[in-house]
DNA sequence: TAAAAATACTCCATAGGTATTTTAT
DNA sequence: ATAAAATACCTATGGAGTATTTTTA
């Protein structure tokens, strides 16, 4: 004997009317069916809420103090429905992603707006961090997608999509290496260098690769900002090494870059999520857009 | 393929259990039947609220944002039901009434006093007006019960309960007519009187009579509040007429009054609703109520 | 391998339809 | 007398149960 959604439709629409058979016609029922409706709600309230017979419909005190409530009961309920289904159908929805910062500033703005073209009701939340935090931030499902690199060591995440992000030394135009078809890291090596501070994984990277091989480096600046680094390049500091995701180098005109080659100055990009969860619709449809975009590994 | 409140309950026991088998137990239900309204549900949004498989059930982010919503819709519903149920057993509910001054200040507060200690969650709106109004808003179903005097034209509505108020002179202690059992026109006709200002209906009433009676009176004072007029009487300025349902007389410990004989100073009192109409249980019972206190006409 | 969700099927409750009766103006 | 709500009865949908299969950690 409990309340019904079909119990309250009936009572508004009887409400409206004024009259069980109107009020049948508009709810596509039998007049007898409806008058079942209102007596099964009105069991469950325990109140008479029309006072009725062959000639007036008329809704009792009690009945007008339900009216509005349930009104907007089924407004929501409706509005719940068609948000849902809105969501589904992705002319509605939000894209949650954690993104590490060289990615979000580099190539994710023009896949976003790409996205956005087809589905402009999509809103989109981007948190960039270190790829400790969009690890952690993906596998709390505080988003739905990141965007992350190096090892995953995290439980319960699962790659979704691997793309490599190969180190560039960037350099002023007329710059000796411009000569070389890639850069090795040798050639690095004769070169001031100008490289992102040691937090970052693009640093850790860097690092790695030149005690590995077992050479010293010069370093002429630390920068925290892409965009720092690719400055300081430009005023002739030094070589910069960037990752060729970032889109800083091609802001800057007088700047050229060349590939590093060696095979340890290739960053793995990953795109995960929390392992066996369900994408929302359009977090589910970015992920074929991110697909489609990084499946070709980027090119400078 | 529309939404059910079942269905919601059953998304909340999952969520709150984060197992379809704990949650189909505390809903008293077989897990397939959880498993299908989940999958109804689920239908119905277009969405997966639950990632699931054998081993573990987890809210998708869809779900995460539909948790606080229909958790609210679900208390709201309950809370609409247990309210009119608390309404029906009359643990609740509002009396709304529209009553004669000359009632709501005499008889009514005593009769209302009772009825609250057997049900002290019953609240009361009490209008006073002139009968028109009183008439008035019955009809307008403003209130569930008038107490009204004078004839009733107004259509729509219901004679309940009627009962005769009989006007009292009233004049201090050791007054001459203080001798006699009851008052006579004649009698009130040889002293100066204190009435009620001419909009009332007490007036009315009194007006009529004693015009009837071919009977010129000497007005020593109008008063718009009985209260007022009884002071005035106090004060020796005169007899006052008041009708006997007045608790003012009462009031005020040096006055006496006798009941005024003639037939034209009986005034009916009507208890109406507006006709056809279901009274909400709390008023339904008060009318009860009233019947027993007014059922023996009032005597001073 | 064990525990839990999903599937398959069967059955019954009940919602809804048609036909009819009742009732109030 | 008529129009509309209520009642009676029947049918069919679908909700719930039991038994079983599938899945994954």
């Amino acid at each position: 004997m409990n309340i019904d959604i079909r119990q309250m439709r009936a009572f508004l629409a009887v409400a409206a009317t004024g009259s069980f058979t109107r009020a049948a016609d508009r709810l596509a029922l039998s007049q007898p069916a409806l008058t079942v409706q209102i007596r099964k709600l009105e069991q469950a309230l325990a109140l008479r809420i029309f006072d009725r017979n062959t000639r007036s419909v008329a809704l009792t005190r009690a009945g007008r103090d339900l009216l509005p409530v349930f009104e907007r009961l089924v407004r929501e309920l409706d509005g719940i429905v068609s948000d849902s289904r809105a969501q589904a159908s992705l002319s509605r929805g939000v894209v949650r992603l954690a993104v590490l910062p060289s990615i979000a500033s580099g190539l994710l703005p023009d896949i976003i707006a790409r996205f956005r073209r087809a589905h402009p009701d999509v809103l989109f939340v981007i948190r960039d961090a270190i790829a400790a935090t969009v690890n952690a931030a993906t596998q709390a499902e505080e988003v739905d997608l990141g965007i992350t690199g190096g090892s995953l060591d995290l439980q319960d995440l699962e790659a979704l999509l691997t793309t490599t992000d190969h180190m560039h030394a960037v350099f002023p135009q007329g710059h000796a290496l411009e000569r070389e078809g890639e850069v090795s890291l040798a050639d690095l090596a004769a070169h001031p260098l100008i490289l992102m501070d040691s937090a970052t994984s693009v640093r850790q990277v860097v690092d790695q690769a030149f005690s590995a091989a077992g050479l010293r480096i010069e370093v002429a600046a630390e920068a925290t900002y892409m965009s720092t680094a690719a400055a300081l390049a430009s005023a002739g500091l030094g070589v910069a090494i960037l990752p060729g995701s970032a889109m800083e180098v091609r802001a800057v005109p007088a700047l050229r870059s060349r590939r590093i080659g060696s095979p340890a100055f290739a960053r793995r990009i990953t795109v995960i999520r929390r392992a066996g969860r369900t994408l929302p619709p359009a977090s589910a449809l970015f992920l074929r857009e991110l697909q489609q975009a990084l499946a070709p590994p980027p090119e400078t």
